[in-house]
DNA sequence: CGATTTTTTGAATCATATCAACGTACGTGG
DNA sequence: CCACGTACGTTGATATGATTCAAAAAATCG
C-alpha cells in the first residue's frame, strides 16, 4: 500500500453458502457490502427459533450496527444463504460510508434517514397486520427476493412459521387476488 | 426578525391534552420537540384500532419522518396525551438538528444511528417475544413512562389489547418476579 | 357529585404455533 | 445418470396465546 495515498483498499472475500460470518457475543469488526449472493442477519430466541432481521442481496450492506458502531458484543448472527462475495468494511463508522470532511456526510445522513423510515414501516406492519397482510406486503416490497428465497426464510422474516405460511399461500391460490396478465 | 442574523427563531406552542397535531394525508410542516408534557404518534388500521409508534415526553423529538423529510403525505397521527408545550421545528431537514457546514453533522449521524439501533431492538422484540416479554421489556426500558402512562397506551405500544395486558399484569402480581426491596 | 374514561373479569372465538408424518425437490458422489 | 441423503414444503390434528365482546368496577375529571 502506497504511503500518503487516500485510496481505500477494498478487501473482498468469498463465503460458501451456510458460512456464519458473525455470531452473538463476538465483536463485529466488519460491515459487509454484498457484491453477489445473499446474506441474512437473524436472532435466535431461547427455544432455538430464528427470526430474520434483514436480507442483503447484491448492493446491500449488512452488519450488527450496534456492535459495529459501539464496539459492543454482537447480538445477531450473520450468515451466507448463497455463495456470497462481499467487501469487508472495517474503517471506523461512519468514515467508510462517506468522507465526513468533504461534505458528503449529507449522503450518509440521507441513507440513515431512509433506513429509519424503512424500519418504522416494518414496525408498523408487525404491530398492525396479520400474517397474510405481511406476506402480501413482502411480495410487493421485495418481489425479486420472493422469487429467489425459500419459503422458510420468508416466513422467518415476516415472523411466522413455515407451516402457516404454506397454509396462507395455499389459501391464496384458491381465492386468488386481482389477475395480472 | 433581524436580517443577516443566523440565530434560529424558536417557535413554541402549547397544546391541550387530546389535540391532534398531525393527521394522515396532511403534509407535515413540523417536527415537534417536547418541552413538557407528552405526545404520541400512532397509526390507525382499517378496523379503527390504534397502534402507537412512539411516545415523546420531555426532551424527545417526534415527527412523521417520511412526511417531514420527503414531503410526502403523512401516514401517522401525532397527538397530545397530556397538555404539552413544544418547539416547532420547521427548517429543512437536517438543518435544524445540526449545522451541517460546521462539522457537527457527526452529532446528527450519531443520533440517527442510535435511532436505527433502537428501531432494530424493537423489531426484534416484536418478532420474537410474547406479549408478557414485551411488557416486561417496556417496564425495564421506560420505567418512568410505565408509571406515567395509562395501561391502555402501553398496551397499544407493545401491540396487544388493554384487556390482555390487564390479564398479564394480574398474573404477574400472583406469581411475582424477583423481589426488589 | 355525576359523567366520562380506564381497568378488570369472564366466556367465546380466532389466529397462529406445535408436532408428526409424509411428499417432493435437489445436489452430490458413485 | 441414477440413487441416495438431506433440506424443503405440505397437510392435518391439536394446543395456545391473544382477541373480541359485554358488562361491571374503579379511577379520574370537571
Amino acid at each position: 500500500m502506497e504511503a500518503q495515498e487516500t485510496i481505500k483498499k477494498l478487501q473482498t472475500k468469498e463465503f460458501k453458502k451456510g458460512t456464519i460470518l458473525l455470531r452473538p457475543g463476538e465483536y463485529s469488526r466488519y460491515a459487509f457490502q454484498v457484491l453477489n449472493g445473499c446474506l441474512k442477519s437473524y436472532i435466535v430466541d431461547k427455544t432455538g427459533k430464528e427470526y430474520i432481521m434483514q436480507f442483503a442481496p447484491e448492493g446491500w450492506v449488512i452488519s450488527d450496527m450496534d456492535s459495529y458502531v459501539n464496539k459492543t458484543p454482537a447480538t445477531l448472527f450473520i450468515e451466507a444463504i448463497e455463495d456470497t462475495e462481499v467487501i469487508l468494511m472495517n474503517e471506523p463508522f461512519p468514515s467508510f460510508f462517506s468522507d465526513i470532511s468533504s461534505g458528503n456526510s449529507l449522503e450518509l445522513i440521507h441513507k440513515l434517514t431512509n433506513n429509519i423510515i424503512a424500519a418504522n414501516r416494518r414496525m408498523a406492519l408487525l404491530l398492525s397486520s396479520t400474517a397474510e397482510e405481511r406476506y402480501l406486503n413482502f411480495l410487493d416490497t421485495y418481489p425479486v427476493l420472493a422469487q429467489r428465497l425459500p419459503l422458510k426464510l420468508i416466513a422467518s422474516y415476516i415472523g411466522i412459521t413455515p407451516e402457516y405460511l404454506s397454509e396462507i399461500r395455499n389459501k391464496m391460490t384458491k381465492k386468488p387476488g386481482p389477475f395480472i396478465s
